[in-house]
DNA sequence: AATTTTTCCTGACATTAGTCAGATATTCTG
DNA sequence: CAGAATATCTGACTAATGTCAGGAAAAATT
């Protein structure tokens, strides 16, 4: 009754029942619930036909038959993609997109209304959320670039100094500044911003600036604490040096500080070694790793 | 894109999708959905047609149908109520219970599964399920009387010990033994043991012995983490009250802890006031209450 | 005792979902 | 350039699900 495996499926019914809950909503909106998912995933500048029916795992014909209602209801058109005149791509009417937003409000309030209901407990529960849903989406993981400027990496650099500042003592945190004035030098065709996403939320990070011709620095190694424990900053590093390597690098440098335990473990088990300081605190570890 | 709406809808698709391949893996027993929901609602001591038809929220017609082919197939038996004779109750017969014996190896299957995918933060995993399933269950909550020594209470006890062995410094772990070789005197009609109960969690727990014939003590509160912040403490110190007034008591006592600081707060805002000592540490507060 | 209500059942029917076999147009391959 | 492969569509069909009207039996009400 008590160990985790019961534990687990008393959260599946729980959870099950609000997912029913939640496709009779879209019922709500009187239509069936295999056009509703197809509406879902177009979107306004289009989406290939082939990556809804891969999506949704639907059956070529049945997908087919889901578009061409849709468009009889005037909510999407469908054209044949100029590229290759064998695809099909659909795209949302302004009616369509007035219709997604109705489903949007709908999502909405029914998720307003349950996080009112955690009340003081708010906080926990999305974090709750959070690693489950990261865990769920683990296979989906996928790591692009992104500005240094964008909200995502704004995101990743306001949660990678907010635990820096909790981690490393007698660090003063107005020292930081987001987004960064400085971000040129993090974007291409000289430097690298790169982000990994979990389905729509921003997991972790790693940005790359050039010291010189050859050397680059790797800075701002983050992963949220939903994604932790599971390999995900091993694979942004291993991501980084890809990509410094093809922008004709020859060496990496980053410096960090002991209290930043995982970290420090990961760089040592990865090839890097210690070098002369050539950055001052709160840095107290200064890495190299030749490519 | 950041914000706890937006983090619960991500946990929503991702948990949709899981959810999905869980009713897929019902059909890998080679039967359609209904049915197989309609099955594990039939219980081996019979459960109420009525009973299914609401959970389900199933047509009367739909529901009938459902169980004449699971009659058909041999899986469950239906019989009139002898109570009145309109209604109908159905049965897992032998080949019935085999069956679900198959339907709980899957799901078990998938459980472990997913935990181990959560490789070293199987824990918080957990936690998170616990938390996320005791929010939407607590429409669902019910306090029930229990046996002391019954398995509920063991873990809710051994929580307990856990806890305050955690919060109360100096506190030697050792004084305490689960099951408690005094249950008798938390058993009626002496005493009591109530359980909160989320779906099949138990997610609370307090106790009541006599001291002598018109005096009880309150024992043993303890509220499960996935459940703090909802006010069920004090909805359990209101049952135990109740539970007290009904057998007569006149009134209660209690001893606690300062580091308890939440239990000593609801204790004084629900008009308990303090006594002489009448036990020894790791007690600080004593307590009483006129009923 | 007659009437109404409740519970479950059956039959008829409609809608939704899913499958399969071609047909057509386009692109890829040798 | 011929033939193979790919992407989508249409039509025919089956399975599953949901809805409705009414009927039979039992219980409740007047």
């Amino acid at each position: 009754m008590l160990d985790a495996i019961a534990r687990l499926r008393r959260f599946n019914r729980a959870v099950t029942r609000e997912v029913g809950a939640l496709d009779t909503s879209f019922l709500g909106r009187g239509r069936p619930l295999g056009m509703a998912r197809v509406l879902q995933l177009v979107r306004p500048e289009g989406t290939d036909v082939a990556i809804i029916r891969d999506r949704l795992a639907l059956d070529s014909g049945l997908t087919s038959r889901f578009l061409r209602s849709l468009e009889a209801e005037g909510l999407t058109e469908t054209t044949t993609d100029p590229a290759d005149r064998r695809r099909r791509i659909a795209r949302l009417t302004e009616k369509g997109q007035a219709e997604m937003a109705a489903y949007e409000a709908i999502g909405h309030d029914r998720a307003a209304r349950l996080i009112a209901r955690a009340g003081s407990r708010d906080r926990d529960i999305v974090a709750a959320m959070d690693l489950i849903a990261t865990l769920l989406n683990r296979d989906q993981l996928e790591i692009r670039p992104a500005d240094p400027d964008s909200s995502e990496a704004t995101f990743c650099l306001r949660s990678y100094f907010e635990e820096i500042t909790a981690r490393i003592p007698g660090l003063d945190p107005t020292v930081f500044s987001v987004p960064d004035p400085a971000s040129d030098s993090y974007r291409p065709p000289r430097g690298r911003f790169l982000v990994a996403w979990s389905d729509d939320l921003p997991v972790a990070c790693v940005s790359l600036r050039p010291l010189d011709a050859t050397i680059a620095e790797v800075k701002r190694l983050w992963v949220h604490d939903s994604a932790r424990g599971q390999g995900l900053a091993r694979r942004m590093m291993h991501a980084i040096e890809d990509e410094a390597r093809a922008m004709g690098f020859r060496s990496l440098r980053l410096d960090t500080n002991t209290a930043l335990t995982e970290a420090v473990a990961l760089y040592r088990s990865t090839g890097w070694h210690d070098i002369a300081p050539y950055t001052g605190a709160p840095a107290n570890v200064w890495l190299e790793k030749p490519l």
